[in-house]
DNA sequence: CGCCGGAAGTTTTACGTATAACGTCCGCTC
DNA sequence: GAGCGGACGTTATACGTAAAACTTCCGGCG
């Protein structure tokens, strides 16, 4: 330990090893060949170990102009499946040798507008997904690679952007209903303003208005299992013909629909089907398992990140949407089922 | 925007208001008072706010010697808890300027055993949750201040604790189900190797041991609700004596038993009462809903956060456990009821 | 009139690192 | 025996910021 409480530097090390603070930095940076002999290297290496050396990276970041680190930028963290993206994510930054931070969603974290207040980590670049346009335009300002995952290619001011097929997901749940003979359709939506969730909207009705006879009504609930019941619990019993199919934004507000169909005695998937949309561990929490669209976060992430880095290195970043799947399960049947 | 692509600093700012870069810094810094004019003071931030400036952070955490930005290490973020906790921590640390960063469970995602790897960025402090001896010895080597969430205020190094009285959830737990007429036991236990984990088995097998003519089995699962569903679905078909009432280390572990209890066509609670842990928003989706232990995760991050701060002041971090309160729900009723 | 003190700045320095530019020694070649 | 190049280093510098130490000007006081 340092006589002083002060961590060691680079100099402390020269000195113990009785070179210069050049020497240490080119053998640490293994930089070395043809400029230490083999015996000095072994000797700064020694030292460094021996005093617990470990750099400052406010130095080196300031030095290289560059920190190798990342912010992820996340509208929540309470669901797995943000967990999953920033898990790809960090995979394959972690292979790259870069960092990835977190930023998880504004709301009550104070100064909400600056991602860069929280995170005061020094960034070489930002993925953001489902982020306002005034916080992407401030983050835009700065110069700073970005990656906008989930969002509108045309409403992301030029920045790269990596989505999932959300369409053909929506598409695929469409046709599961439409194929069991569902005809009335209530969409269960996310009150949120977002790209993502508009594209669910769109692309039911329109898949659902190409068939004859059918109906699509919506109602709008906050993502909360709590919300979606008291939202789904009215729609369910306005009057005109009930629906037979219960198309959720998804997987929680799926869980508020069960309990919404519960109080009012409707039994799923004989009375209503359900679906949902992420497959998150309640998917199958939920009795009976929930029908549901697969998306791979973990996969999601690792595009994300794969995408910054090509920024980075002035590369044009993969396009393509990242397939989804539906996952049958029980709560789907035909309709008026015994 | 500058010339070069290249951001701009506090001597081009000071170039555009035609003062020095120190007089930028000390407007900027906000410590100009008797040191710069009004007028001079408004110049500087006007051409700072025209040029679009922002600090270079390692350059000020270089100078400064420090970061204002803390580690939380949390084990996964495949739960709200951690959410929770980190929503938390991030609130207090704002209110004093501080940022947090978080470290997701190294399991899987590299250099498992340098957090510091992951977050390049330099830090203050770190806040850990359920660490292994041997990442908290080398965290301690680094002499960065720490405090441990959860952990046993023995085995933690001389490090500072902030713990939930899990000790008393489980109490409430036991005490709830004694006074319903319960004497036969089921423990799911989190097969992780935690204190936290710990804790709760020696209070089960103490406050129900302390009443005659009952038992307690315990049978182990990763917490996953298909690993739970396997191993409650294993000890509930086993001979002997069924248990009346299934206590699990954890809500998604319940889930599992939910799960398992269907299986086996047994009714809950008429012929098993199951009870969670954490009240997690899985709680209310379960169908009757789970009778629960509910940890105020937020409360708890901010009270490790507080807790940091006291250690790098100087100061002596409040001890003190923080409560947790039994949440009774449809899942638990006396035994054999009808 | 001499001098003090405050306002309004500027000059200078240090933080720890990475690396470009510069020495020095020695063995070899021509 | 002059010179050259490789091995093995060292010295010096820059990154952008914060702040201590210094300068200059000027009004007021004894």
């Amino acid at each position: 330990m340092a006589p002083g409480s002060t961590r060691p530097t680079s100099r402390d090390v020269a000195q113990a090893a009785g070179v210069s603070q050049a020497a240490v930095s080119l053998v640490l940076g293994d930089k070395w060949r043809g400029r230490v002999s083999q015996a000095t290297a072994e000797r700064v290496r020694e030292a460094a170990r021996d005093l617990g050396y470990r750099p400052n990276l406010a130095a080196r970041n300031l030095r290289l102009g560059r920190t190798r680190t990342v912010l992820l930028v996340v509208p929540a963290l309470t669901t797995e499946f943000f967990a999953g993206v920033y898990t790809g994510a960090a995979r394959v930054a972690a292979d790259h040798g870069f960092g990835v931070v977190l930023y998880p969603s504004p709301e009550g974290i104070g100064p909400a507008r600056d991602p860069f207040a929280s995170a005061q980590a020094a960034l070489d670049g930002v993925i953001a997904s489902s982020m306002a346009a005034d916080a992407l335009t401030a983050i835009r300002g700065d110069q700073l690679p970005l990656v906008m995952l989930d969002s509108d290619p045309k409403g992301s001011l030029g920045a790269a952007t990596v989505n999932l097929d959300i369409t053909d997901g929506v598409r695929q749940v469409a046709e599961h209903l439409l194929g069991l003979g569902h005809r009335h359709f209530l969409h269960l939506a996310a009150d949120v303003a977002s790209w993502t969730f508009e594209v669910r909207a769109h692309e039911l009705a329109a898949r659902v208005g190409a068939v004859p006879d059918t109906s699509v009504r919506t109602t709008r609930a906050p993502i909360s299992i709590e919300g979606a019941l008291t939202a789904a619990e009215a729609a369910l019993s306005a009057p005109g013909p009930r629906p037979t199919a219960l198309v959720c934004d998804d997987d929680k507000l799926a869980a508020g629909a069960y309990k919404a169909a519960r109080r009012l005695g409707l039994r799923i998937p004989d009375d209503i089907s359900v679906t949902g949309l992420d497959d998150l561990a309640l998917a199958t929490a939920l009795d009976p398992e929930l029908t549901t669209v697969r998306l791979d976060a973990e996969l999601f992430g690792e595009r994300g990140m794969e995408a910054l880095l090509a920024v980075l290195e002035g590369r044009v970043p993969d396009a393509g949407d990242i397939p989804v799947h539906l996952v049958v399960r029980g709560s789907t049947a035909p309709p008026g089922a015994p």
